[in-house]
DNA sequence: TCAAAAGTGTTCTCCCTACACCCATGG
DNA sequence: CCATGGGTGTAGGGAGAACACTTTTGA
């Protein structure tokens, strides 16, 4: 089969998604980051990412991405930022529309990709080439914006969590320490969550408390927003 | 001159930059659209935006369109998202990457296009063609979100300007009413007013105090952010 | 002299902050 | 029994919200 050849009067740059893929392990945001296949910088640690298709949006060419390196459908995501000097990419003018996504790591599928995709605590993140840096930085900042007003580190939880955990979260992805009896009593007051009187046993030490988040409320909140102050 | 051709081994969108370009009268937000030249949608009113150049980028192309339109430089533009059905454009599959900007009105050159180009105010808009009338509904959104943090509304704001305009403005921007002498004192509070020792005048009955914005401080909040609680 | 807009200060309440002690568990 | 982490309450301070009267000026 003869490959096909596409032609225009006026020159049309390349459009890719970037996907900046977060996860949380009960103490550190991480960053999922996939092995290049190919030159240029092959085996290099890069953000998942892929041309678009012409008939598919780019939240749909960032969705089945997403899909493909973790197994998850409905996951959290969100576009950030669009990436566009002409320098950026070696291979030509690529242009490159990049969202973050949320996902519990819990769920993730390993094994298929196990080899050429790996999590990464933003604390001790491999060189990253391209412009994949700047791009990881900004989803960042766009997130720790975000969970000022809207309760999205919930996407990052498991169903059951300790009031510790939800505390670590907020606290690596902000980048502040809190208070325990104050954070809990902020949160506890928005409403969001729902008391399992169940336990987290066996841990280091002492039990603590479950809690799941109250997705009636959450429903209400997205739209009307809220305001944590730290 | 034969004209020619662009040939790729894969079909690439066309990309565009759209810019929603905010003015303030001095009670109302306002837009500035453009009429089409050309078909599709000739004579109707639209975001004013265009193609971009294979060596420029978005936020260059952006620039020089604001440029071409208003007659100004180093506006306040930043780009909030990228739109990409690829149902939303009727030449074919066109991306465009949006951007808002902030002018001061009183300094837009009127003439070349004044046929051709006018403000509306944000409760009085024409009908919007392709997508532009969400363009316009997600630009304000992130405008809201943004003047929480950043004191960007002095960029809508001509040198000097009494307490009333800028109260109006973020009523406008926001979408709520705020009780004058608390605002007044939330606003001063944060530092970034120089009251000058004039008045505005003649105004309607009577004079008013007139502000200058504070640099200084601007640049230190910057970068910091701010909060203002309404 | 009346209408419209501007200037100004106080009180009350609520929420955020800082902070310390006791309890349960596992080693 | 000791170390580690979890659970809980209170007192004080600061900031936001509500609110009314006086002044200026143009019509």
């Amino acid at each position: 089969m003869k490959k096909q050849k596409y032609v225009y009067d006026y020159p049309r740059p390349m459009v890719a998604t970037d996907c900046v893929i977060f996860g949380f392990d009960g103490e550190k945001l991480q960053v999922l980051l996939v092995k290049r296949a190919e030159e240029p910088y092959k085996d290099c640690w890069v953000l998942p990412g892929g041309f678009i298709k012409m008939e598919e949006s780019a939240e749909d060419s960032a969705k089945s991405m997403l899909f493909s390196k973790t197994g998850l459908k409905d996951t959290y995501i969100e576009q950030f930022h669009t990436f566009t000097a002409p320098d950026r990419d070696l291979r030509g003018r690529v242009i490159s529309i990049a969202y973050y996504a949320l996902v519990r790591k819990q769920e993730v599928k390993e094994g298929a990709n196990a080899a050429s995709a790996d999590w990464f605590s933003l604390s001790d993140l491999p060189e990253l080439y391209f412009d994949h840096k700047q791009i990881l930085d900004m989803a960042l900042e766009r997130l720790r914006e975000r969970i000022m007003f809207k309760p999205v580190g919930f996407e990052l939880l498991p169903e059951k969590f300790t009031m510790r955990e939800l505390q670590n979260l907020y606290e690596a992805i902000l980048g502040v320490e809190f208070d325990r009896r104050n954070f809990s009593k902020k949160i506890l007051h928005v409403g969001l969550l729902i008391d399992l009187e169940e336990t987290s046993w066996p841990t280091p030490k002492r039990g603590a408390k479950l809690y799941k988040f109250n997705a009636e409320s959450y429903e209400r909140l997205k739209d009307k927003g809220f305001r944590i102050e730290f």
